[in-house]
DNA sequence: AAGACGAAAGTGGTTGA
DNA sequence: TCAACAACTTTCGTCTT
């Protein structure tokens, strides 16, 4: 009986004895105390190979698991093509030719409609999320939503980059990544107010829960934008926790707040920016900087930035 | 001259009758 | 379906630095 002992990083005891000495029997897949014989755990499945590699060779040639399985392939990317490019046909004998030409024909052709479909939306979203440095796991997110979309048949009467637009915009948001309608519509090409419509409808007909965005997911995000400092960051962070505390964000669009906290905070650590540059990056006007600023000054004491009558008395005289 | 401020009018979307 | 409404934008004149 081969019995396999992992010293490493097992720093389990037994619960009976105490002993650290515990055993790994993968024959029977239990784990063993070697000095009380307890069994600690039973049908453990053995995850290492049970193949050694001596060159990168034979790797390749033993390895029998492919790539991971993504929802953000339209095939999931498991895939079987008859004759990959045309060289592999040309392997086989002459006689066989003819008849994998035929079916490599009609593999294209019996690919139906639906999976075109989502082979092409798939390849937007790539190309929506690599433009937005969204992680894989949002796309992922966002194609599974699409492919929900695409089964309950929503996608009958609006584009489909639409579709794909708004399944992103719900990923985003859901994975707390949010990126605001504008920046969606700035690499789909299409108005932002398509987007949020076909988003409203996905999250009604899905039953996503919609929930406002925190402005907190933005300001990192804005932030590195501005060139401003974690310290700046750490700050913005502290006056939106006040301010949610105070009511002053909700009701407010969440980018306008975040940007109104922003500016003040780069004001508090000296890291001054204009009402233009902040409003830029979060993608709204100066007003809605000032009137989120005003609100929260208002309700909230800036020991730094009252110290301002002084200055005016100063230039007066 | 550039930035900040604020008033006024306009826009797109939600809500409630 | 319509009107009321809040948030936000656009535009513009004024003040401050």
């Amino acid at each position: 009986m081969a019995l396999v002992v992992h010293s490493s990083g097992d720093t389990k005891k037994c619960p009976k004895c105490n002993s650290e000495s515990l055993m790994k029997d993968f024959t029977r897949g239990e784990l063993v105390c070697k000095k009380c014989g307890a069994v600690l755990e039973e049908n453990m499945i053995d995850f290492s190979q049970e193949w050694r590699e001596f060159d990168s060779g034979d790797a390749n040639k033993r390895r029998r698991a492919g790539a991971p399985i993504s929802l953000a392939r339209h095939d999931k990317g498991i895939s079987t093509e008859i004759g990959m490019g045309f060289s592999d046909i040309f392997k086989l004998p002459p006689k066989l030719r003819p008849k994998f030409l035929r079916l490599k024909k009609w593999q294209q052709r019996i690919s139906t409609a639906t999976e075109r479909n989502l082979k092409y939306a798939l390849a937007e979203l790539k190309r929506y999320t690599s433009q937005l440095n969204l992680p894989p796991g949002v796309e992922e997110a966002a194609a599974l939503v699409y492919r929900r979309a695409v089964a309950k048949e929503l996608v009958r009467g609006r584009s489909m980059e639409s579709v794909v637009a708004a399944s992103l915009y719900t990923a985003c948001r859901e994975h707390g990544t949010p990126r605001t309608l504008d920046e969606i519509a700035d690499v789909a090409n299409i108005p932002k107010r398509e987007i949020g419509r076909t988003f409203r409808f996905l999250a009604r007909q899905l039953g996503i829960r919609i929930l406002p965005t925190d402005p907190a997911d933005y300001i990192p995000r804005f932030a590195s934008q501005l060139n401003l400092s974690g310290i700046t960051v750490t700050k913005s962070l502290e006056i939106l926790k006040k301010a949610k505390e105070l009511e002053l964000s909700s009701g407010r669009g969440p980018t306008g707040v975040a940007a109104a906290v922003l500016y003040i905070a780069a004001q508090l650590t000296g890291e001054k920016k204009t009402q233009r540059e902040v409003a830029d990056v979060a993608g709204v006007t100066e007003v809605t900087i000032r009137n989120r600023y005003k609100e929260l000054t208002k309700q909230m004491r800036f020991k730094e930035l009252e110290e301002k009558p002084v200055i005016i008395e100063a230039t007066i005289k």
